[in-house]
DNA sequence: TCGATATTCAAGAGAGTTATTGAATAGTAT
DNA sequence: ATACTATTCAATAACTCTCTTGAATATCGA
């Protein structure tokens, strides 16, 4: 078929799929998209749009990427069709195109937590006190909350919190936990949550807590989850890189 | 494979690589996945895995690449964790890790037909005749199917027919379709699938069976998306190492 | 208009990916 | 063993990706 007359060098990639088959064309699109998720800073950058819409500033700071390369690489998930932005004065803000982006980063986590042995590995190297540190699942995490018997903790930063978050959470930045303790009541157990499941910010602050004698468990799903589900968020009024947030009045 | 990390640190602060470390681990396994999907050619042979079980040879030759560079895609998928193999004999049967894996190609194919223009294009190109190639639903066909007034097409080549197909399926491959169009009976409407959602031979088949005057609709699904969603399947039970030379069975 | 700020562009070094070729390995049959 | 086959490995050349640097562009406020 195709293959076998191109054996004669040269000539790949683009050329070699629209000149033989539309199939390959599509599948080089489909390819285009695999291949913007392929990088783990574009990952973690598309973890941080998950929470809400941000500048490119906001963005190379929160991932630790230079400001010309987070530029580059919040380039590629645009055109990939993975992430849209917008003029906003000075800044340009970027965020997700769409949910099933978010189904996507799902789909592909569960992939590679199912087939990929090393994430063992590292689960068990990293998260040392994972059996420990049991997850609170979406549904379970609903009950308690009716019953009043949890407190719900927002370990991200102010302006992620602000840009949205569950109902009734308190923010206390992980960095702050220890000097901010007693705003959480000594009572209720706390269930702490965070960017995603493999943000690392809950499992601190569950580590954190239990040291000090605290009852505390992390739940399953992060921010980004809660949302696709359907389930009801709170939005403060945006702090920083001033958006035009179109909200219903909540709460 | 972590080089880069520790090298560039000075200017952004240690903190970042520190706190993020672990999470970018992660995330480089789920970056290792996502490249092995990032290339056409690997996406078109997870599509022909989809399909069942086959051997290195009858790959190289569905997807049109030589022989050691089908051989290489292949490992890529292996260590990546999307695809298995077992050796048989002479042959090294490879096959799709899991229905994960369909679930992620789905996936990653909604969001590349929602975001990405190009593909309208492409439509709209090649497969010029779309909106008169109207799908029949999974569902309508099921219905369609019990009370008997339609023909059930398969269009893919014999050794993917013979590893599973739908009941009552007939398998005629596109190109001996012209040849054996009587055995296809006029009266009832033909509903012809293949491979998957962009296998162009569902989409060639009706083209040329409306040619010919008979009444013929596309399945919207190919056969992988049909047995994911549980649905029964029949199974020719002769295959094992299916190559271009028909072998007598032994068993 | 100007200067200040946020972002993008351009060019280049270094690493990684791809397809090809030919050689090496692992199984099977004689 | 020996010949044979299917697959993998190794080496190579062309190409692509990533990150850095410094310059260019766009927007805002004075």
């Amino acid at each position: 078929m195709f293959g076998h007359s191109s054996r004669t060098r040269g000539r790949r990639g683009a050329d070699l799929a629209t000149r033989t088959s539309p199939k390959l064309s599509m599948l080089e699109q489909f390819a285009k998209v695999a291949k913007a998720l392929g990088n783990p800073h574009r990952l973690d950058l598309l973890e941080l749009l998950a929470q809400g819409e941000r500048s490119v500033e906001a963005l190379a700071a929160a991932s630790g990427l230079s400001f010309a390369n987070a530029s580059q690489h919040l380039q590629v998930l645009r055109r990939s069709g993975l992430a849209v932005s917008r003029r906003n004065g000075l800044h340009v803000l970027y965020s997700l195109s769409g949910d099933d982006v978010l189904a996507l980063m799902g789909a592909l986590r569960r992939t590679a937590e199912r087939h990929v042995e090393e994430i063992d590995r590292l689960l068990r190297g990293y998260f040392h006190q994972r059996d420990a540190l049991e997850a609170v699942s979406r549904d379970d995490l609903i009950g308690r909350l009716t019953d009043g018997s949890v407190t719900l903790l927002d370990v991200r930063p102010p302006e992620e919190y602000a840009a949205g978050h569950l109902p009734g959470a308190v923010n206390i930045p992980l960095k702050d936990l220890k000097r901010r303790l007693s705003e959480l009541p000594e009572a209720t157990e706390v269930v702490a949550y965070c960017r995603g499941p493999y943000c690392v910010l809950a499992y601190e602050a569950v580590a954190a807590l239990r040291k000090c004698g605290r009852a505390a468990r992390r739940m399953e799903d992060g921010f980004p989850e809660w949302r696709m589900a359907g389930l009801p968020v709170e939005t403060d009024d945006v702090i920083e890189a001033a958006t035009t947030v179109a909200k219903p009045p909540s709460s």
